[in-house]
DNA sequence: GAACTCTAATACATAGTTGTATTTGAGTTC
DNA sequence: GAACTCAAATACAACTATGTATTAGAGTTC
C-alpha cells in the first residue's frame, strides 16, 4: 500500500490530467456553459485554486480535452488504415472501428457541445476547425485510395465527400442518441450503409 | 401617428411574441444556457416581470420558439409538395426551398442549441423529438412518392432514408457555417447533390 | 366613473460564479 | 536542514442570476 511520493512535476501533471477527466464528466453532464469551474474542480477532488493554476480559461481546458480525444481517435484510425490491404479488409475494419467510436456516448456529447461553442467563439472555432480538417483529410485519403484501387473516378472531390461522410455519421449519431426508439442501431447502420454503398460503390 | 389602444389580450400577446423574438436573438447570440432571463427581457424592452408572467421557464419559452419555426418551415414545405407534379419539378422546388432555409443562420443556430439541450433535458427532448418525427415523416412521404413515381423500390425504409437526409443536410450546414472557407456553398451543394443523386436516382 | 382584474414593474432575499490576492505546505536546492 | 519555490487552498470582493412577493397602472366591468 506504499503510495509513491510524487515529484512536483508528476504531481502537477496528475492534477492537470484529473481536472481534464473531471471536466469531461461534468461538461458531458451539465453542458459547457453550465459547468462551473467549481463543479469541475470539486468533481476532481480539488478546489478552484487548482484550476486557475493549471488553465487560463474553461475554453482552454475544453480544447485540450478535445485535443486528447482527437489524437486518440486519429491514432487508432491510422493504425488500421496505414497498412496497405484489400478493399474488403478496409471496409470490414472501418465498420468495426466505427462501431467502437459510435458507442462512446460521453465523447459524442463533448463534441456536440464543442460544435455549438464553435459557433460563437472564434478562437475556439479555429482550434476545432484544425482538428476537423485533419480528420477530413484522413478520411479523404481513404476515399482517394479507395477509388484508385477500384480504378474509378470519385464523383466529387474526395475532401468534399469526406465532409459528407462526417456530416452523415454525426447527424445519424445524434438521432440515434435522442430517438433510439425510432432509429435503432440496425436502422441507422442500414441507412448509412445504403448511402455509403450507393455513393462509393456504385 | 395615432397608436392603437390595445386590448388587454392584444397587449399580452404582443409582449409574448416580442419576448419570443428577443429570445431568438439572444439565444442565438449567447447560447441557451448563457442567455439569462434578464438578457431576453431587456432585449425585448421589458423587465423580468414580463417573462415570469408569460412563461414557466426558459426551456418552455424555447420550445415554443422552436415550435413556431417548425410550423413555419413545415407549412412552406407542404405548400410546395402537396400539389402533385413531375419528378423534375419536385427536384427543382426542393432545391430552391432548401437553399432558402439553408441561408437562415439564426434559426440554424437555434436548432443546434436545441439539439444539445435535448441531450440532457428529457422533457425538452420529448417535444423536440415530436417535431423531428413530423419532419422525418414529411420527408419520408416525399421519398416514398418519389420511388412510386419512378416505379422502383427504395433501398431502405423511407423513414430511415429521411433521417439520413436530415442528418446529412444538418451536418453539412454545420461545416458550411464553421468552415465556409473549406466548404463553400458550391462544394457543399455539390457533395450533397452527389449523395442524393447516387442514393435516390441510381 | 368606481370597483375590479390582470399584466408587467419593482423590491427583495438568496444563492451561485468569477478572478485575484494571499497563505499554506509539500517538494526542491544548496 | 535552512532557505526557497511553486502548486493548490483559502480568503475576499464584486458581480450576476433566480424566483417570489408586492406594487402600480393600464384595461375591463358594471
Amino acid at each position: 500500500m506504499a503510495r509513491k511520493r510524487l515529484t512536483r512535476e508528476e504531481s502537477r501533471d496528475q492534477t492537470h490530467q484529473r481536472l481534464l477527466e473531471a471536466a469531461a464528466l461534468v461538461i458531458a453532464k451539465k453542458g459547457f456553459a453550465a459547468a462551473s469551474v467549481e463543479d469541475i474542480t470539486a468533481q476532481a477532488g480539488y478546489t478552484r485554486g487548482a484550476f486557475y493554476s493549471n488553465f487560463k480559461s474553461k475554453a482552454e481546458l475544453f480544447i485540450e480535452l478535445l485535443s486528447q480525444d482527437h489524437q486518440c481517435v486519429r491514432q487508432d484510425l491510422h493504425q488500421i488504415l496505414d497498412a496497405p490491404q484489400s478493399l474488403e479488409a478496409i471496409e470490414e475494419q472501418i465498420t468495426q472501428y466505427y462501431l467502437r467510436v459510435y458507442r462512446d456516448e460521453k465523447n459524442f456529447i463533448l463534441w456536440a457541445e464543442a460544435r455549438v461553442l464553435a459557433l460563437r467563439d472564434a478562437k475556439f472555432r479555429a482550434k476545432l476547425n484544425a482538428y476537423c480538417l485533419e480528420k477530413r483529410d484522413d478520411i479523404a485519403d481513404v476515399i482517394e485510395r479507395f477509388y484508385q484501387m477500384r480504378g474509378s473516378k470519385p464523383p466529387a472531390p474526395p475532401k468534399d465527400l469526406a465532409f459528407s461522410t462526417m456530416a452523415l455519421i454525426d447527424g445519424m449519431r445524434f438521432f440515434n442518441e435522442t430517438i433510439p426508439k425510432e432509429l435503432p442501431d440496425e436502422a441507422a447502420q442500414n441507412a448509412l450503409g445504403v448511402i455509403f454503398t450507393s455513393t462509393f460503390f456504385k
